[in-house]
DNA sequence: AGAAGTATGGCAAGCGATTGCCAAAAGTTG
DNA sequence: CAACTTTTGGCAATCGCTTGCCATACTTCT
């Protein structure tokens, strides 16, 4: 496949007429070889079209200039703005940035997470998946910051869904609901706990009635049982764990004759696109995830480049966007 | 960062009383040793936690079992069902699957290409955005596979967008419609040049006027500009250059106070999400995206393990998915 | 001018696997 | 049972780069 071997540190250092380690410091730490060397190496290094092979340099030196996102879903809208960020951030440092997909499992994104960990210099986990004993075990021998969850002395960028849901109650109050029903996401999710807890505590305050309905996965196609488990409860708020699950619900209740916000209102979390494309378009609960993202990869390269740094968990404020799916409670 | 030391060959060798070479081939070539000590062997290496170094190994062997699929944009939906249908297929050949974002430009291709291109067997080029030049010197020295791209002698899996073309403009014809204008996406991009011959042709032998215009960056942000200019040209019907796009126009046209599809009929490309959550709902060319990706790899995978393959270029029916942007021509 | 300090380049030993080659053991065959 | 083939395991070189240490050469200071 290959006619033209690549050069390597060896051949440039014999037509430059220096020693492979020069070389190597001429690429790798510039500040170490006087300049006209390093001038002449560079030169001649790029006549022959020399490119350091990363892998040989990992191997010796531990260190790899990249870092790997992990993902639940990547085709999950929420996830753009972490994406982003995280990446944007990533190159900003001049890192490789890779991307996984671990398909919404905790087994499957320790897999990934063991199938990359010599290959990178520490791991973003965005909506991490594992039980939080297995993310510290992890967290012992590699670094690693976390997005949108919460473990014991691990660095995490947090959009503050506590507070958001709370705006989420307060406006369903406001609107004269009195019962409220949360569609719920994957059991694992941390994100999931957290909503249901700050909704259910400030319903109570509210003299709402909270129920919560689910596991479901975060998915438009599970919009119709999430729907109609809704309404056996009866409540005349449907609070989704996600958009597209509120997307699939809003189809849902259109099918079945119910008018969105007239019978019920409902609301989901993340503003994804689409969010204000379907009708009625959709109450949610927005996030800076962009600002998350590009966050948890700053966190990271603190732990990489100052060990001593210590731990810290930056929490961002999200705010509730009031589109045409919630209205004033029905009666 | 890790107190205990990772284990190696040489230790696992050490202590199973066996050389280095019998650990190693324990696990990358099983058949080349014996049942009994392989079970030893790997009994060992369970309890010391040991796990092969795949940077080692690729710097020896030159393989590293993981192929990257790089994306002018991951987020755009477009390419979902490529990512996914890429990936499953990598995975289901105990691949490490790595994705990288080429943000729309050629030359962030390359460099991707460069920094990866010793990490990976192999490379998806998903909407490649370089001269078919430059992809064809990159192929000369690694195993590539295009995905919605025609290069001489390169494997690809193409979605067949010139026969989807001409559906379109087929069915606009029926609908009695007399012009059309193509907001084009990037000019690199070797679709947009795709859809335009087939649009252009097609058109002219059904007597329709037809008109490019752009390029557009293929964004919803870049449909206000788009509308515009074609309500300038004033043709009847609208193709945008994809969903997104189109999604973009509709909302322009409703802010001029332009009725969609009495006053102009859209299309767009992809069938993203979304497309049937706006209103009106977006008649758009579908493809087979997945399994265009799942073929990608399969095509490379060829390369790699068969290097005498000829090389093969699939092409992949699309079909027209009829909704409620487009109607009869006004008047 | 001599001592002390700094900048620059080379030597060589790794990093942790893979793999060609060889030798011993085991299995076949006439 | 001798001659031959096949299995199995070990030796040691190698992949391409990094880096600790040492030897000069060049400054700087007293």
């Amino acid at each position: 496949m290959s006619p033209a071997k690549r050069s390597t540190v060896y051949d440039v250092a014999r037509e430059a007429g220096v020693a492979a380690s020069t070389v190597s410091r001429a690429f790798s730490n510039p500040r170490r070889v006087g300049a006209a060397t390093r001038e002449h190496v560079l030169a001649v290094a790029a006549r022959l079209g020399y490119r350091p092979n990363p892998l040989a340099g990992a191997l010796q030196s531990g260190r790899t200039a990249t870092i790997a996102l992990l993902v639940p879903d990547i085709t999950n809208p929420h996830f753009f703005g972490t994406i982003r960020g995280a990446e944007r951030r990533a190159k900003a440092s001049g890192l490789t940035f890779i991307l996984s997909n671990t398909e919404e499992s905790g087994d499957n994104e320790q897999r990934q997470f063991e199938r990359l960990e010599r290959s990178v210099d520490g791991f973003v986990l965005a909506a991490g998946r594992m039980s939080d004993e297995t993310t510290k075990d992890l967290a012992r021998e590699h670094n690693l910051a976390l997005v949108n969850r919460r473990v014991d002395g691990l660095p995490a960028a947090i959009v503050d869904d506590g507070a958001g849901s709370r705006q989420i109650v307060e406006h369903l109050a406001s609107l004269g609901h009195r019962s409220l029903v949360y569609l719920s996401g994957p059991k694992e999710s941390w994100h999931a706990a957290e909503r249901w807890r700050a909704l259910s505590t400030t319903a109570a305050a509210r003299g709402l009635r909270a129920t919560r309905l689910g596991p479901f996965s975060p998915r438009m196609e599970s919009g119709a049982a999430a729907a109609d488990a809704a309404l056996v409860d009866g409540a005349s708020a449907l609070v989704a764990h996600n958009d597209l699950l509120a997307i699939g619900v809003l189809r849902r209740l259109a099918e079945r004759g119910l008018n969105v916000p007239r019978d019920r209102s409902v609301v989901g979390y993340d503003d994804i696109f689409g969010a204000d494309l379907c009708v009625p378009a959709l109450t949610t609960l927005a996030g800076p995830h962009e600002e998350a993202g590009r966050m948890a990869v700053e966190l990271l390269l603190e732990r990489v480049t100052l060990p001593g740094t210590p731990t810290r968990q930056v929490v961002l404020p999200a705010h509730l966007v009031v589109r045409d799916s919630t209205g004033p409670a029905p009666e």
